[in-house]
DNA sequence: CTGTTAGCGCTTTCAG
DNA sequence: CTGAAAGCGCTAACAG
């Protein structure tokens, strides 16, 4: 090492300088080293460690067209929901070389087609969005831009591109199909207003043939949310037997609440939620619930952008991950 | 509109050209209008509309220097901890202009040295970490790029720049003082194995002026680990009568358990946890808990960054957010 | 295996 | 208020 690194940012052009090669040369020994002889790459190597030299990436993008980001749209990084797979989506890229660049565009339509302007602006190599993108416009202007676009969590007969989700409407029927199973006949449900959520509300009620007292809350659902829901519920039906909640901090502040109200869990009232968050195992009475698996739906969705960006097939680019309803104690009445 | 939308995305060439002016003016009428006349700003306007142009950030940072990108680094998105934090960073940075590049450190200490570079090849406009730089390589490298750095939710007399968060020696020592207050003396500790949780406890012991039984556990902490952490302190000590844990999930897990085995809370056991999530409030018994603004902490990082990157004076670079000890039911035994 | 040339799309000078 | 020239740092395309 020649000096005290110097202040200012080393670029390719004093690497090479450095090394006594030329910038392309510099260049390939560092993205491309199979085209380069093992003695420059070691003479490269050492004017790196020299410089002190950190690549620019957004440079070698404007020539290359690959800036080797992916943009990720969520409702709210807050609701834990979407975390595994936001994790899974993060690693699973990180590891081909890609960064995620996140974007909540809250539960409002509107902002969707903002945000996406925003992030289509630094030119990602694929778009991962949660849910389906619902803006004519946005969904035209997602097309036009020739990048793989994965959208998740959901299915749907016309997708922008690729998709990799379940079908809600099929979770909402599972689950009154589980109630009716069992013989409850007065059923409740609490939901929160979002467009997924209310997929399987319509699945639930279409599934019992009737309406049922529902408490509908604007997403996103939260404990808090779930104990005054309850309240509601009982309001419309006092001897309300079954309850399904759109999330399981919903359903978690349910079973609180009626705790609170001296209603025994299951003998006097019966909770499913839906996604299995990492709590409902472990809580008392443990938590029955349509789980689903986030991870997998990230790491199948990173996989279909690299995939696609390194020229490879797609296995499959419409995946339904499916859901299965796991029962514990908070569904488990004695015969 | 003189045709149906291009397929080819348009560049500010094309919308120069379609305009009628230089391509120079184009850019200024959309980047700093108040050099252009009204008259122009809107044939470039219409022209953009014609040819569904969408800028290249990536091309005009390369000159400007300015990738309108701030990179932020959390140990994992899976622990809620920092959801606030990061969510009030989107937001804040995004109401000015930049985007958030998230990066998962793990708690692995080398790992966050391999990522800072990968994101420093983006040329974020500022960097924003949770917890310390620790390796001293990684803060050498952070100081040498000359932007700006905030280290948050933890406080140090060597930051690498900015810092805004708390001091958690002193959380450790505020809870041990708190159970002392209260006449408790059997306590005990189950606390996660990262830098900050070691650091209360540590507080923890020190307030206390002697060891005390307590369960480690590897960072990120859980309610199931919490279940888990119990029956060690038990084992340890069967008339432990206060319990501090160093996150609300890993003390719900202590209190689920404790109920399982039959203990009452608090007339059996007390328990506080750290972090006041969003369900402390409303489980039951309501968990007491030390409460930090972690949506504080994301807003004034961001603020600190966008107002050095905008060239105006940081009022406070070294901000203690504090804390304060929420008292509830965990906690609430009769005189 | 190595080098030269020509840009990627935009913004910063410097001139009108 | 508008324009022409120059070049940010890197890589694709073509030579040697």
């Amino acid at each position: 090492m020649s000096s005290p690194l110097p202040l200012k940012n080393a670029t390719l052009h004093d690497v090479a300088r450095e090394a006594g090669v030329s910038l392309i040369t510099a260049s390939r020994a560092l993205s491309n080293p199979a085209l380069v002889s093992d003695k420059t790459i070691a003479r490269v190597q050492n004017a790196v460690a020299a410089t002190g030299y950190i690549p620019n990436l957004l440079a070698g993008g404007l020539k290359s067209r690959r800036s080797l980001t992916v943009a990720g749209l969520v409702p709210t990084i807050s609701v834990p929901q979407f975390l595994p797979t936001v994790r899974a989506l993060t690693e699973t890229l990180d590891a081909a070389g890609y960064q995620l660049i996140l974007g909540q565009s809250g539960y409002d339509h509107s902002r969707e087609e903002k945000l996406l302007n925003t992030m289509l602006s630094r030119r990602p190599d694929g778009i991962v969005v949660t849910g389906l993108v619902h803006s004519p416009a946005a969904r035209e202007q997602l097309r036009r831009q020739g990048i793989p676009v994965v959208e998740t969590w959901d299915l749907s007969d016309r997708p922008v591109d690729m998709m990799v989700g379940i079908s809600h409407v099929k979770v909402g029927g599972a689950i009154a199909g589980f109630f009716l199973g069992r013989g409850w006949q007065r059923m409740g449900v609490a939901t929160g207003d979002d467009h997924r959520a209310m997929m399987r509300y319509e699945g639930f009620v279409a599934t019992l043939g009737r309406d049922v007292p529902t408490a509908f809350v604007p997403a996103p659902t939260s404990l808090e949310r779930g104990r005054r829901a309850l309240g509601e519920l009982l309001e419309k039906d006092p001897h309300i037997e079954a309850i399904y909640c759109s999330s399981d901090g919903f359903a978690h502040g349910v079973m609180i609440e009626a705790r609170a109200r001296g209603l025994r869990i299951p003998q006097d009232l019966v909770v499913c939620g839906f996604g299995d968050a990492d709590f409902s195992a472990h809580i008392d009475p443990s938590l029955t619930t349509a789980h689903v698996n986030g991870a997998e739906i990230g790491r199948l969705a990173a996989q279909m952008i690299i995939d696609r960006c390194q020229g490879r097939p797609i296995a499959q680019s419409h995946v339904d991950v499916g859901f299965r309803i796991i029962e514990r104690q908070s569904t488990a009445v004695a015969a």
